[in-house]
DNA sequence: TTGTATGCGTTATCAT
DNA sequence: ATGATAACGCATACAA
């Protein structure tokens, strides 16, 4: 019994051959004698032998691993895309290589370069709240190395970008709260560094104006942490200091949108009745929630499956990053629930 | 400016020295001159030298990478997990490749072969539900190959396990309802087949039978899938069907618990006063609930972080297999919220 | 202080 | 039909 795996080399030793008679006879390579090759099989099997996939990488200059750099894993809507990613990556051969930012900048630039000094093929990317200069992803794009950017799309001309449709999504939530009859609506908005936050808002505008309604700067609250007290606390300050008291809240994340719901309820408030309510991913909870809370869903696993399979086709080749479409926008689906329906 | 990565290869034509200079020069070895040093990290910086790991794994016999099978990547306990897995991997300089098993058996093998042949390591593993032989875990650990289970502890003898105290948890979340006055205390347990499901409905019995309460076996109720509507479902028939009506309920798992609470709320019942309900995991929708869900806490990120840290520890023989503790069982914490508190 | 040779496991190329 | 050799990028034992 030898510690280690057994090689190729092994295998030669064992039937008097030389390693590229094994290594042929392993592929069904033409030239080989149907008797060498049963031979070779079975005692490969015998070995228990296991090509070594980290030769390969360095022969081949390829891993056939993606590298995945991602926020937080903790996290409802990314854990979904990692599904989408995983699933893709498994189906056509590529190992998943996985970090965490934390949503700190420096650990997103570590995780790129660890990643790079491992050889991956490509990286799928939904960068940190952090990350205001993206020259750690330009550097390599110009190298060009291939990246999918998800989610969160970075101001650089030419990357490539999965997003879902936040404004249509935002425009969406608030054209639902306006046909249910409320009339103050106000916008819990994300961290102005995130693009997505900036479209919603952009979405929650545009709906209002389209429907002859001003937009009312006070009525539009950032919510940068996007916790569940945030949300109820800004919310009750909103009760006590807005001299018009506000009748619907769509928020920009489903936490800060339960958090609002608290403030109502903390004040004795009616939902759906007196206040409407909808929030924006549909996670898991909104549907246990009481009551279930209407949410703009997002297609987490698409994203995840979409993006692999561009990043992989981008790798072997199969699309060419000059002439395709650059920018993938998946569409959202209004899930409307107790919370914001009146009729 | 040439394609692909720079070597030390590249380098040391550029400086007119031997490629052994170069890697002993990037590493600060003694015996290079320090004005060679300096020459050398110089031109390293400049032509965006990267090492590249896969040569270094090849030449070691060693990955730094860390592989982890999971059931499902999108479930809150078990990202919680992933993140205190990443969490230490990165800071102890390890890769982490993740495969979701999608709880298939033949995801689970199959994740483990290409695992292998990619020379992880080590691997951090929570089975599937449709394992029930382990034979392809015990196969690579007679090997000698490193493996740390979490979570879900498989019947192999001298295998390493993480686990939280599923008995102990389910004694102090049933020891709870009975303090609370509550009588009748219906248990929804899970899936025969894991170990944790066992451990929890045993937890569950033996504090009925320290209180003198004979434990019915109709009030034990399977919950297979862990759905939210199978819960409601069962405990409606539930209450159509059992002659005495439950005054409490205590879930393997937080969805069930929702399922028992719509399915209470179906007919009028108020929750605490009349009926009580206890989770298990304490998801983040946990204290979003209305009322807020009782629940028994598993320190996910801990079990990721501690079974991490001890295959390391084994990969770099800072623990020896023979001798070590090899069970570790973190401890759960009762977290007493409004549905099951009456007093 | 630096260079040469060798090997990690595999395969492509060029023999035989 | 099979074998010998070189190469992928790096580190190290041994030479100089």
């Amino acid at each position: 019994m030898k510690l280690g795996q057994a090689t190729i080399k092994d295998i030669a030793r064992e039937l008097n051959l030389s390693a590229s008679t094994i290594s042929r006879a392993l592929k069904d390579y033409p030239g080989i004698s149907d008797e060498t090759k049963r031979r070779v099989k079975e005692v490969a099997k015998n070995m228990n032998y296991r090509p070594n996939a980290i030769a390969l990488s360095l022969r081949k200059s390829r891993s056939f691993t993606i590298g995945v750099i991602i926020p937080e894993v903790v996290h409802f809507f990314f854990s979904t895309v990692i599904s989408g990613i995983e699933d893709i990556a498994q189906s056509r051969g590529y190992n998943v290589i996985l970090s965490q930012s934390n949503e700190k900048l420096d650990r997103e630039i570590s995780s790129i370069e660890t990643m790079l000094s491992n050889q991956i093929d490509g990286v799928l990317v939904s960068y940190s709240k952090e990350t205001e200069s993206f020259d750690h992803f330009t550097r390599v794009l110009d190298q060009g190395f291939p990246i999918v950017f998800f989610d969160r799309a970075p101001a650089i001309p030419n990357a490539i970008n999965v997003m879902v449709a936040d404004y249509q999504g935002a425009y969406d939530a608030t054209i639902h709260l306006i046909s249910q009859g409320y009339k103050n609506i106000v916008h819990l908005s994300g961290p102005k560094a995130l693009k997505i936050s900036i479209d919603r808002e952009q979405g929650y505008r545009d709906a209002l104006e389209k429907n002859g309604i001003s937009v009312n700067p006070a009525n539009i609250i950032e919510c940068p942490l996007g916790t569940l007290e945030e949300g109820q606390r800004l919310v009750s300050e909103l009760f006590n200091s807005l001299p018009e008291r506000p009748d619907a809240f769509f928020s920009c994340n489903d936490i800060g949108a339960v958090g609002a719901m608290k403030a109502c309820r903390d004040i004795g408030l009616k939902i759906p009745l007196e206040v409407g309510i909808v929030g924006f991913s549909d996670w898991q909870f909104c549907a246990m929630l009481d009551p279930q809370l209407s949410s703009v869903s997002q297609p987490g696993f698409m994203m995840g499956a979409r993006a692999t399979e561009i990043l992989i086709d981008i790798i072997e080749k199969k699309l060419d990053v000059e002439t395709m479409e650059r920018n993938l926008i998946l569409e959202t689906k209004l899930m409307e629930r107790d919370s914001s329906r009146r009729f």
